[in-house]
DNA sequence: AATTTTTTTGCAACCGGTTGCAAAATTCTC
DNA sequence: GAGAATTTTGCAACCGGTTGCAAAAAAATT
């Protein structure tokens, strides 16, 4: 069925060498064989086969995506980019779905068995361990979404948790809020235990009472919903700072059956700005996560790591930013 | 770096076919053997190339699922349900990306290159000449959510779209609505032309007056909104049946937004029945489409193709159904 | 125990490309 | 126009597996 080299090769009247290195880039040949080769190759439908390129060259253009969170309307944003940006590249994305929760050994022999030229870890409910058991089985690899520490020895690119809960409590502070509470997401999550931290810390630096932490199952708006329940037995808080928009909603939604209107009765401050975040149902104030800068940043980084395996583990956090809407009051005037 | 085949037969004292058979299933190799090489290649950590198998035996083992609705929610189940599926028997996903709008010609070539096995084109937005081309190219391809024609050259796997838009007008007119809207998705889609026609003929037939048709740009919350603006011209409208949730929510928050309430002014039939359709602040009312048996069935299809390619094409539809909540008024007992 | 049947094994060719190397062809110098 | 320098070309080995075929080994039959 498919054209080879060979067939192109005798058409053409010259070796086969002659016809792989036409469609080499940076390869030696005569603009006379080129021609001769080219109009071979147009009248048989001539494509080179990646695999067997692959096979000769050790380099494949695949390179992995492993992810664990299919619910969460953020991943649309990250597989739309992810594969774009891969696809301008020449590159193709592989898919991974950690939700079946196999073992980090499994996963890596998968890819390692394709061959893939790198892998981007996006999650920020796995320990690094995960990510560097590909570093170890030496795979390039990125952990976009990961938890970053000084002493780092794989690719981190994402954004400081600590901080982005320092910045909730700053912006509760400033919204003259004094009780609150923290309605996190899975527990688990290095990213839920980071928020939490600099979240707790900054609100007691500031003298803000943070009369209940609760966390969510998963990133669900269900989830958000239930755990909600809990906050809502502490009578006295008075705005919640969520770990993502989904369970913000969904914990939005609770109040309000509860009989609470926002930001009235009760404030509500979110996660990663997702397009539903600025739906008129719920006008939520949030804090940005700049997807879009992260994976940009993750593809480029992870095909620098293809092109030289030398590279240094490199840390890349991008600042979040408040978008201010309607689930809490305005600053206050102090 | 990688442990070859060659390596593991020197350690086991065997030939290299002997290691090739015990990691081929199906192939005759004594017991003796077998443990001799599987002990051999325990200690090396040798894994089989699939690059090097597939350019063997001229099949990758990789599914392309070519996507164009990267925006849309309903698509994280899609991707959540293809990639688990193939995973289980153990394929591989390599998603293209189509909204950069590359033509079919390029794509074809692209995933030849590459010599997936087969390909799902998920998209209810393209013409059929689309999946198509893979055919004439000699891919295995389904057509999921893709217009099927009694003379279908490719198999497709979805819903009867015009039957689900006699459906919608059927529940309007059970509810005693008597003048309706349609808010469609994209013109040019064949999902939405299908709709419309099965949604105005028959409620045409039921005696309803469809005082208003018109389309959103895109599968999206704003889209829906602004679109909706023109349906609020028509006063009289007491109905409508959107073809998507997205949209259905985007217009409800614009009917909202000029003061009117759901159901009591106003009332919405959405479709898909994606998972935010059920949250409070829209509990809506929905043809749900079975997209987990589609996915489950389309790969199941495409595998079926790639073991037997001769198969004729095949036309698979699956029943739609109204989820009851809160945006329609009750059944009237008639 | 000899013969026949069945199973296992290794050889060698093949899948479709790439690439180092030396020979051939071309271009440049004087 | 001869010789040196440079570019282009083909050969052949290689990437890491699979597989048809015939020989060898094992099992079954008598």
């Amino acid at each position: 069925m498919a054209v080879t080299l060979k067939e192109v090769a005798e058409l053409a009247g010259v070796s086969r060498s002659a016809v792989s290195r036409t469609f080499t880039d940076g390869a030696s040949v005569s603009a006379r064989t080129r021609e001769k080769v080219e109009k071979a190759a147009k009248t048989l439908g001539y494509r080179p086969s990646l695999i067997a390129r692959s096979l000769a060259t050790n380099r494949t253009k695949l390179i992995g995506l492993v992810a664990n969170n299919f619910q969460n309307p953020a991943f649309l944003d990250v597989f739309d980019l992810f594969t774009s940006e891969l696809q301008k590249r020449e590159l193709r994305p592989l898919l991974v779905n950690l939700s079946g929760e196999t073992s980090p050994r499994k996963i890596v022999e998968l890819l390692r068995q394709y061959s893939v030229d790198g892998v981007i870890v996006a999650t920020s409910t796995l320990p690094t361990s995960f990510a560097t058991a590909f570093q170890t089985a030496g795979i390039p690899v990125i952990h976009t979404f990961g938890k970053f520490q000084a002493n780092a020895n794989v690719h981190v690119v994402g954004i400081d948790n600590e901080y982005c809960g320092a910045m909730a409590a700053q912006t509760f502070a400033e919204r003259g809020y004094e009780t609150v509470a923290l309605l996190g997401g899975p527990e688990s999550a290095t990213s839920t235990q980071d928020r939490s931290a600099g979240f707790v810390q900054t609100a007691k630096k500031l003298g803000l009472d943070v009369a209940k932490v609760s966390y969510a199952e998963n990133y669900t708006y269900q989830a958000g919903r239930d755990a909600m329940r809990q906050v809502l037995d502490e009578k006295r808080v008075e705005a919640v700072f969520c770990g993502d928009d989904l369970i913000c909603m969904g914990a939005m939604d609770a109040a309000r059956a509860a009989g609470q209107s926002i930001p009235e009765d009760i404030g509500f401050l979110g996660f990663n700005d997702i397009g539903m975040a600025s739906w008129d149902s719920y006008s939520l104030t949030t804090i940005r996560q700049p997807i879009r800068d992260i994976i940009m940043s993750s593809v480029e980084l992870v095909v620098g790591m293809v092109e030289n395996p030398g590279r240094s583990p490199e840390i890349r956090l991008f600042p979040c930013s408040v978008i201010d809407r309607g689930s809490l009051r305005p600053v206050t005037d102090s």
